[in-house]
DNA sequence: GTGAAAGCGCTAACAT
DNA sequence: ATGTTAGCGCTTTCAC
């Protein structure tokens, strides 16, 4: 079955390609009865423009290119629907990469991308410097970034502030006299802990006191829990702070071995709020993080850059967090 | 900043473009010092086949589209990356797509993925019937089906078989006497239910009985949860089968709130196993479903269709589960 | 072993 | 309003 061309078209409907062309593209210049001619034509031959060839005529390609952190699809779900979501809109595709640790294999994707001809790259990695876009930026290719603020010519960026979020919270609690807090983190992620840790920091400075309560546990959920079961054996704090749910439970099945009862004893807050955080007994208090409309501006933003050239956009986005209470904290 | 092209290149090698086309596809025929001569200018310009191009010439795009239920990362995320992993190993690229319910969103897929021309489109939808397929099969495109079990000229598939999964576990229980089993489901996944019910009713029947204890649940976790509240105030079960994590936990809390022991007065298995059954008290008993491996599988089906088109090659491969026994079954 | 030229399917001046 | 034609960047016969 040979796949049928705008020439096809053309030769059905007796016009040129040009024509064709026109009317597949909306022109306004086309008449109405030869307009109907060449979509009667179309329809009869089920004809689908070849977007590849459109794109080598036209320079572009309308898709752009995702990348997000392998296996991180738990809190990268919604960040790409809204994605998607927006990219549909807007008519373009969504080439997913995922990238492991390691610049190697990010080299070996930027190439992949650089020969595809996106036509912008969304980045999805909160561990990501603007150092490393470089190789990237090389190429004139529009970036935005989730998850770090930055921006620059062809970088625009949309995240939530972690750093400011836990130093409203530390303050509110420091406020009410409780300073012995803690914040339970693995080191999966170097520079959310680096912003973790400024907030709380900060927040004791400004308190006129110092942090220094910080637990770094496994990465794995089985190791954390040992360490943890061992931990609050002598251990107990007036608040624990951590970054991801699985973590929170972690404290929670570990505490209740131990006979500490929270929220009485000891406050527990998570900071990536997930539905499990509502399914935990008792029920885990967390920050609602709003991941689809991560992933939903950053894709307005990124038609921003491609299509309004000449207007000048806010390419710094930060977006807000709703804290939702519930039974682990008092 | 003007693209470089093969021309470039050409012209600085002080070769024929046909030449760089063949030093960049590995051509045997040419002379060792040309072929030098050819990446030392490649590498001097920085020059990047230019992938779009190729692919107008080649008929052929090394891209592959996937199609996932929308909102569905908790469960498609692991897929994903299997797919992936293995597209990296082959060089192909991973366009995706979500789909919501709804056939006209799902023909506006169709349309965008014809016209971008893929080599073939990988689909998980476990809700999906062969003749819904049509749409794609038309245009010759070669398809992976990840969730059901069928297969064609052009249709390849990898499933996991929950029919029998259920079956198995349900008939080692009726052998234990317990005969007072009921399935806890949502009506989100029609197919997956029938392949639940089926695998229930089956071992039923073949123990001379017959199943009737299916209890249907609304989709949200926040409206069953307050539906078992009320259920098993007056209801309880010997053993209580669900399908996703959630509706397990939901089944825990409430029978918790009536004071059902768990697992003396009733146990709970949950089919589709996650890390969360595992922090849940009691930690609840699940089918290790091999996600990535759908994936992964999934891909090198598609290759395999792609490349070796003589050679005869399984369309229909049947993946296996593991099941961890936990806390939440005698 | 290497070059010349046609063609992949489409868009966008430029003509008419 | 419509047709002609020159690319877009690359692959691949066919000559030499």
């Amino acid at each position: 079955m040979k796949r049928i061309t705008i020439y096809d078209v053309a030769k059905e409907a007796d016009v040129s390609l040009a024509t064709v062309s026109r009317v597949i593209n909306g022109s306004e210049v086309v008449r109405e009865d030869t307009r109907v001619k060449v979509q009667e034509a179309i329809e009869k031959l089920g004809y689908k423009p070849n977007a590849i060839a459109q794109g080598l005529a036209l320079q572009k390609t309308t898709t752009i290119a995702l990348i997000v952190p392998e296996a991180s699809f738990f809190y990268t779900g919604q960040i790409i629907n809204g994605l998607i979501d927006v990219a549909k809109i807007y008519k373009y595709n969504i080439v997913l990469h995922t990238a492991t640790e390691g610049i190697i294999e990010m080299n070996d994707i930027i190439e992949t991308i650089i020969k595809s001809r996106v036509d912008g790259v969304v980045i999805f990695n909160d561990k990501l410097s603007k150092n490393e876009l470089n190789t990237l930026t090389r190429y004139q290719v529009p970036i935005v970034v989730i998850g770090n603020k930055m921006s620059d010519d062809t970088i625009g960026s949309v995240y939530v502030d972690y750093s400011k979020l836990v130093y409203d919270f530390t303050t509110k609690y420091l406020n009410k006299g409780i300073t012995d807090i803690a914040l339970v983190e693995d080191r999966k992620n170097p520079a959310m802990i680096k912003q973790l840790f400024d907030g709380i920091s900060r927040a004791f400075a400004d308190a006129g006191k110092s942090f220094d309560n910080y637990i770094e546990i496994p990465k794995d959920y089985r190791s954390s829990y040992l360490f943890l079961q061992e931990y609050f054996k002598s251990h107990k704090h007036e608040l624990v702070i951590t970054y991801r749910d699985s973590q929170a439970m972690a404290v929670l099945n570990t505490a209740a071995e131990n006979n500490i009862r929270i929220p009485e004893d000891m406050e527990v807050v998570c900071i990536l709020d997930s539905k499990y955080n509502a399914m935990a007994r008792p029920q885990i208090s967390g920050f609602k993080i709003p991941d689809y409309d991560l992933g939903a501006v950053a894709m307005r933003v990124m038609t921003k850059m491609l299509h309004d050239e000449d207007e000048v956009i806010d390419k710094e986005i930060e977006l807000s967090y709703i804290y939702s209470p519930r039974k682990s904290t008092k």
